[in-house]
DNA sequence: TCTGGGGTCCTAGGACCC
DNA sequence: TCTGGGGTCCTAGGACCC
């Protein structure tokens, strides 16, 4: 450790690899007639929703991730809407993260598809930068049949943005030094990190291309935009400067919160129907944090309104938990304590955060308790990877657990005329 | 246009402690 | 009695990314 810290700071090769249009990609795999068409994955025209990926042959009418399915039937009537298959773009990640892993073994997937490689150091076993990237690309294509874009460059954010540039199917080498040279010309926007809101502040300053960054200078930057500010200048410079970018290529991190969402069809303010997406929500990460091993101190609710206002509430517990009625009791006080029956609801989502090792068991009554609780949910969990997620819910477990739930209100939240009801 | 779901990081204020 | 300064934890909101 000691002698690497005295080495000199070596220049980096990083790679960037991008999947080309992942989830489209994925279901042409899945049926092959969708190929050259307007495909549009994310759900169907008439729902609510926004579009996970678009084709190339979509994107000419304008369609492109994040934009509303609806807006998107508008503006390419012809195109084939399809539901978005989760399970399909996780097994071909993994396809993809061991072409990678038998290429190099520094790599970081940064998400479902794409991912760095640290690359410096390879030439005796792949050749120069180029030609390791047309190998990797080729041998992505054979093994996956899917296409991808390749980012090189001397620092993760040179890597990222040039694999942008490369796109569709191609591979793009920045030669070091050439890094300022090759941001001028392009849209502040294309630096990551920068988005809607960061351009419009930029705009406002008459800066439109990342060269033109270089003449407010630093210290303009900072004062303006902080520490963002700094960073930005040296972004402008091709450098990582600071924050997630500058971090060592296959440094694993650790996951800081795990959360469920949903938004209904139509907005509600039927008690059952709220209640019963709570828990339904509850279970879901209270199982995610089963599989991952992981206890949260923290349960946050969030509500969003028929109007889009958005709230989140949290509360922390005095002992971590990863029990599904545990989670479900605090959503349920949050939510109790925030929503105004009768308001309609557009979202709810329950996360859980500050993860903790397991608290010791010092009450021995409770832990007997919680002991078989989790025998029956370590069961449940058996049951449904066996027989899907739905076959197996909470509810007949949790009868007499909460004290006003009925029939009527089988999660035991407040509704309408019920206030102040004694049980 | 009418706005998903899963994340990360940053800021800022207040409580509380020394 | 008028009132400081730093550190940490908690909570809420928002920008951003894929």
């Amino acid at each position: 450790m000691a002698v690497t810290s005295q080495l000199p700071a070596l220049a980096r090769t990083i790679f960037h690899v991008d999947m080309d249009a992942f989830f489209v990609s994925v279901e042409e795999l899945y049926d092959p007639s969708l190929k050259g068409k307007a495909v549009v994955v994310g759900g169907q025209r008439n729902e609510r929703g926004v579009v996970s990926a678009a084709s190339y042959e979509a994107r000419k009418f304008g369609v492109h991730s994040a934009l509303p399915l609806r807006t998107a039937a508008k503006l390419c009537p012809h195109a084939i809407f399809v539901d978005g298959h989760p399970e399909r773009y996780r097994e071909c990640s993994e396809k993809v993260y061991a072409v990678l892993t038998a290429f190099s073994p520094q790599v970081e997937m940064a998400s479902i598809d794409e991912a760095y490689l640290d690359m410096t150091g390879t030439a005796r076993l792949h050749g120069p930068p180029l030609k390791a990237a047309h190998k990797l690309h080729q041998r992505m294509k054979e093994e996956t049949q899917l296409n991808c874009s390749i980012g090189i460059g001397a620092s993760r954010l040179i890597a990222k943005v040039s694999s942008a540039q490369a796109k569709p199917n191609g591979v793009l080498w920045i030669v070091p030094g050439e890094e300022s040279n090759f941001l001028a010309p392009l849209d502040v926007r294309e630096i990551p990190g920068v988005g809607k809101v960061m351009e419009r502040h930029l705009h406002e300053l008459g800066i439109q291309k990342v060269g033109d960054l270089a003449r407010l200078g630093e210290s303009e930057l900072e004062e303006r935009f902080g520490k963002w500010g700094l960073a930005l200048a040296g972004k402008a410079r091709g450098e990582d400067a600071g924050g997630w970018f500058d971090t060592e290529v296959g440094a694993d991190t650790e996951t800081k919160s795990i959360s469920h969402e949903h938004t209904f069809n139509e907005d509600t303010s039927d008690v059952n129907q709220l209640g019963a997406t709570l828990m339904r929500l509850s279970e879901m990460v209270g199982r995610r944090l089963r599989e991952a091993k992981l206890h949260a101190r923290t349960i946050q609710l969030k509500l969003r309104y028929k109007d889009f206002t958005t709230i989140t509430r949290a509360h922390s517990l005095p002992v971590p938990t990863q029990l599904d009625g545990e989670i479900f009791e605090q959503a349920r006080t949050l939510f109790r304590n925030n929503w105004k029956p009768g308001r309609e609801v557009r979202l709810l989502g329950v996360q859980a955060s500050s993860f903790e090792a397991q608290a010791e068991q010092i009450n021995l009554l409770e832990g007997g308790r919680q002991q078989r609780w989790k025998d029956a949910l370590a069961a449940a969990d058996r049951l449904r990877d066996k027989f899907g997620e739905s076959s197996v819910t909470l509810a007949a477990g949790m009868r007499g657990r909460f004290r006003e739930r009925t029939h009527e209100n089988p999660a035991g939240l407040p509704g309408k005329g019920r206030a102040g009801k004694k049980p």
